[in-house]
DNA sequence: TCAGACCCTCACAG
DNA sequence: ACTGTGAGGGTCT
């Protein structure tokens, strides 16, 4: 076991890891414990930083502070967000909430699973993908086992039948082209990196199961495109509520809107948006005329 | 723009 | 306890 402080404020681990940007990650009596990669890590909210617990003995830690992002200038985030009365409330409510920023291919998959589904249920399906595919990792003495995410190669053998037995439904046969895409190399999510904005969405959207919103998430989750700004049924309530109470405003316009109002970290001033619907209003959700 | 289909599970009524 | 019902971080036609 390795142990390591990543020096961080203004970090607020479990709405980080539990608001449905990833969904390997699990509460436990000492903090949270989830896969990164082929790694167990469990990671505890500490005064001066995140405590960081690996199963195997290391001394890089890099990998963790880029999926982490405890290096970037939290501040600077916030100051560049519009000074309105929504985001304020969003920000008071959910200080401390980070965008993670995750391996692609893992990413990509988890939200071709996510479809009308919640976040509970994508966990369990994501839980089941790794229990069949995936590869053990290395776990502490007394901990129950764990698993890799299974690699594309490994998901695009399988049959339609054994990725249902995982409970995805009727999202199998678009999880399986896609895996079958990336892993005969149509497809180069490592290239995506070098792309614009634009040009990543495109590329991403030609994949079965993936549309504009799914395409958004990668960019935003994985990619680390921080004007991404994925618009799904609880983005759509929050801005219509929040910002547009008197009007109904088309979807074209709501996206024009996310697009030019929030500025170059949109996708961060999304994320608060989400959370502070699902968590803080629930009840103002109910039925908009 | 606008349905409707698509799998399956869970929460919630009754 | 049971069954019925609706909807869930969408996508595709």
């Amino acid at each position: 076991m390795s142990q390591r402080l990543l020096p961080v404020s203004d970090y607020d681990l479990g709405a980080t890891l539990a608001c449905g940007q990833a969904f390997r990650w699990k509460s436990a009596a000492n903090g949270w414990v989830g896969v990164i990669g082929n790694r167990w890590v469990r990671l505890a909210e500490q005064p001066k930083g995140l405590l960081a617990t690996v199963a195997e003995p290391t001394t890089d830690w890099d990998w963790l502070e880029d999926y982490l992002q405890t290096r970037l200038d939290f501040d600077a985030v916030l100051r560049s967000f519009p000074n309105d009365a929504p985001l304020r409330a969003a920000v008071t409510a959910c200080h401390g909430l980070r965008l993670l920023k995750q391996e692609p291919w893992e990413c990509l998959a988890s939200f071709i699973c996510s479809s009308t589904k919640r976040i509970v249920q994508i966990q369990q399906i994501v839980e089941n993908l790794c229990e069949c595919f995936g590869a053990p990792v290395t776990v502490p003495v007394g901990h129950a086992p764990a698993y890799s995410f299974p690699s594309p190669e490994r998901i695009a053998a399988a049959g339609e039948a054994e990725l249902r037995a995982c409970k995805m439904g009727f999202r199998a046969p678009n999880l399986l082209r896609t895996a079958v895409l990336v892993a005969n190399g149509a497809v180069d999510l490592q290239a995506l990196r070098l792309l614009p904005v634009e040009q990543a969405r495109e590329e991403l959207i030609q994949l079965p199961g993936v549309g504009r919103k799914i395409a958004d998430c990668v960019l935003l989750f994985a990619y680390g495109f921080q004007e991404a700004f994925p618009v799904d049924v609880w983005v759509r309530k929050a801005l219509r509520q929040l910002y547009f109470p008197k009007r109904r405003p088309s979807a074209a316009r709501l996206l024009k809107f996310s697009q030019t109002h929030f500025g170059p970290y949109a996708g961060y001033a999304q994320q608060y948006l989400f959370h502070y619907m699902r968590t803080v209003r629930p009840r103002s959700t109910e039925r908009s005329p």
